[in-house]
DNA sequence: CATAATTGATAGTATTACTATTATATTTGC
DNA sequence: GCAAATATAATAGTAATACTATCAATTATG
């Protein structure tokens, strides 16, 4: 994973930024030390000017890449499904075994991601435990019917249906394939966190883990 | 259930508010409007001064009854766990075959809320839709473990623990009752949030229903 | 009816979420 | 290598948010 994702740009909706922060210096330390900061502090009190005071910038540089933070946020996110949908493909194109592939897509998508150190710039297991704690943010907003109608969460919904595509080939005649990936998907986010923050409510930890919930979950469901 | 519920009192968590909305009838009016106020602006644009204007009151005046908007949404789902806790022991209580109380438990914290009229000043229906729409975001700050340890979501964690007990009533040696119940319940309110936006990654809607999506997956994972 | 408690009105502070302007630095194209 | 274009920094300013404090007016209760 680690050579090949090195040279490849990750797609994002060009309307989701003002001016593509790949294209600058300034531009790759915004979204790398938002990373950091959002995580240490929280998205709630995430501010422009914290973060210019963090990257010895002005809060109104940042402004020239984004329109306010909600919008950097859903870079964040494009990005990092974005890399989960490269992940996916690459690690589950040569399995010709249905069962195996499904096995495959549904660890890529529930494992807590460790150390990969794909990107130069991004960490991605900091940016997973963002995903983890402040992913539904982007979508619960009164926004999200014309943001999604401008393509913010294509991506996402793109990695859900490759899943489903897979889970269709495992047993073409269930009827809830859609709702069973998205289930999967946001629910492993979902566990991760009562993992780490509500623990009386999930049986899963270290030993017994989030994706091995949902691997037993879909073979129960599709056998 | 109209007339059972209509003289009992959610018990919600002190800690939560400053002065107990349900001993005055500004309090009450709080509540009531704010339920109204969320549903049309969004939580995000909700302030304490638009309420203010709305019931003809001073925003200071409801700062004397929560410290700020995340407490008045907390509160809010408390008192919604609260009623949720209530439904599931009454209608569940007197059916002994275990398959189909789980059956009723499901459908219980599964299923849209329409107009159930039981509490004069709390529109649950609409509620139901507040819980769907920002619920997430009473749980998604930094100040979670502190308020966990508080016992802000001592009622939601004990709602998902009594249908855990269900499960394992049906099933004692499936391991992963507890996961599996948070799931349903979280997984409930994302499945008819795609529902209402992002159509495209579930398969629920007004004919085929969350319901029966989760029946389907209990029924095929506990047996 | 007096006293206590509640509510309303006003004012004020710090922070947030921006926008606009201008000066300075850096790139790039010729 | 220099001029022109572009990007960034610094400063200032506005409106809204998220409160807190004070005091007067109203309402409840013993």
């Amino acid at each position: 994973m680690e050579i090949i994702l090195s040279n490849i740009k990750m797609q994002v909706n060009e309307k989701i930024y003002v001016k593509d922060p790949e294209t600058s210096v300034l531009g790759k330390k915004i979204i790398e030390q938002s990373i950091f900061l959002i995580d240490s502090i929280g998205f709630d009190n995430f501010t422009f000017k914290k973060l210019g005071e963090k990257i010895g910038s002005n809060e109104s540089s940042i402004y020239r890449y984004f329109e306010n933070k909600h919008k950097l946020l859903v870079y964040l996110s494009s990005w990092y499904w974005s890399w989960m949908e490269y992940k996916l493909v690459f690690s589950t194109t040569n399995i010709t075994d249905k069962k195996e592939k499904l096995k495959k897509a549904i660890r890529i998508v529930t494992e807590k991601v460790t150390n990969d150190i794909s990107t130069d710039h991004i960490n991605e297991a900091i940016l997973n435990k963002i995903i983890i704690a402040e992913f539904t943010k982007t979508l619960h907003t009164k926004e999200v019917d014309e943001e999604n109608k401008e393509g913010f969460f294509l991506i996402y919904k793109r990695v859900i249906n490759r899943v489903v595509a897979i889970v269709k080939e495992v047993n073409p005649e269930y009827p809830f394939a859609k709702s069973l990936v998205s289930t999967i998907v946001e629910g492993s986010l979902h566990q991760h966190f009562l993992t780490d923050h509500l623990k009386t409510i999930t049986d899963c930890n270290e030993t017994v883990t989030t994706t091995q919930f949902y691997l037993n979950l879909a073979e129960n469901v599709l056998r």
